[in-house]
DNA sequence: TGCAGGTTAGTAAATACTAACTAACTTTGC
DNA sequence: GCAAAGTTAGTTAGTATTTACTAACCTGCA
């Protein structure tokens, strides 16, 4: 379990790292924005690596809750599809913080611990996509003409380039908004009655 | 026009960028990459951003001359779409370096310079893949119950995520065979005769 | 009284960049 | 034709700043 001095911490380095970017992200830049003095920090973890592994945890439990979440979630993928991203878009929107790592492989690449971290995650979110579809292709209500790895991954990828987008822009755009058009997109995409 | 050196610069920047992202960009590993001295790369760039803008160049004359091209080729927007994507591919394939860098949005949030640059050269892509669309859809070829800027995302988004995967994996598939799997998927879902 | 959680002062290494100099060329003026 | 002058592209040595992290000390409280 984390201190509260230590949910601080990773709270304040989220954000560093989506005002900056990773290249931000210093444990004077962390102090300062707590107001307490470097050295305090390494009282709450050993290395700035530690950090990031643990903001790397919060994301796995989400990960984890949100696939457990669609497992027993009863109704058709598609609305499951809908009920899971535009949860995800309210996160988003909510703390523009997490976009930054939730979508950001590079950040990690140069620690081995931090990227295979990241890859877990990654594959438990296309793993939950592909159940949803799967389940769906079983009953007949999501088209089958395209097996569920790729359906799982043109969904992601429109989802992530989305918000890509907007943080790019500096959250100049409405997320929910664009994202509600978007995922009746990939609903109409995705469903068995397709083209009318 | 870059001299021979600026061009081998850009390019040894590249490859360390891949190897070990945006933090590992240094002068110093430049300069020994290329067997030169740290104030010798300083007689070719003023500065560490102007090797990035460089980088940038490169990529934005790429990104005009598919664009270019894509007007120029008269074909269904079906088949405009697998062999832009196809191309792309072939790229990454034999220069993994270049997707660090293409799709990577954060490595150049600190400097709007950069950032500018960055969110130029996507919408540039973004405009000629919905121009590719818009055309089809005239033509009734393409669907029409998902708006063209719908269907770019989708596409775009599918192909960036496949591409981002491969590089988290240490490039650990085949980029051209699940490419064409994943492209294959793409145009059952955009043409209009979809459900088989 | 012990210890959790702070402090100040520091270190070694890295980083972008500069100063000063040089060897090897090209250009220019007579 | 050829030497003086200038340019190009490199060098070694160094600077100021930043970085992650440490040592040693302090302080309030259970």
């Amino acid at each position: 379990m984390q201190t509260e001095r230590q949910t601080q911490i990773v709270e304040m380095a989220l954000e560093i790292i989506s005002e900056k970017g990773i290249q931000g992200l210093t444990i004077k830049n962390i102090s300062k924005k707590i107001g307490i003095s470097e050295p305090a920090i390494y009282r709450h973890f050993k290395s700035k690596t530690a950090i990031l592994l643990a903001i790397l945890d919060t994301f796995q439990d989400m990960a984890e809750l949100l696939s457990s979440m669609m497992e027993t979630y009863k109704d058709t993928a598609v609305s499951k599809i809908n009920f899971m991203f535009s949860k995800m878009l309210d996160i988003f929107s909510d703390s523009p913080a997490l976009v930054s790592i939730m979508f950001s492989e590079e950040i990690f690449k140069n620690e081995e611990q931090l990227k295979t971290k990241t890859l877990k995650i990654q594959n438990l979110h296309q793993a939950t996509v592909e159940q949803i579809i799967a389940t769906g292709q079983a009953e007949k209500n999501t088209r089958t003409d395209v097996d569920k790895k790729n359906l799982a991954l043109i969904i992601m990828g429109a989802i992530r380039l989305l918000v890509k987008r907007w943080e790019l822009g500096n959250y100049n755009f409405d997320l929910r908004k664009e994202g509600k058009d978007l995922i009746n997109a990939l609903k109409t995409i995705i469903s068995t009655e397709s083209n009318t």
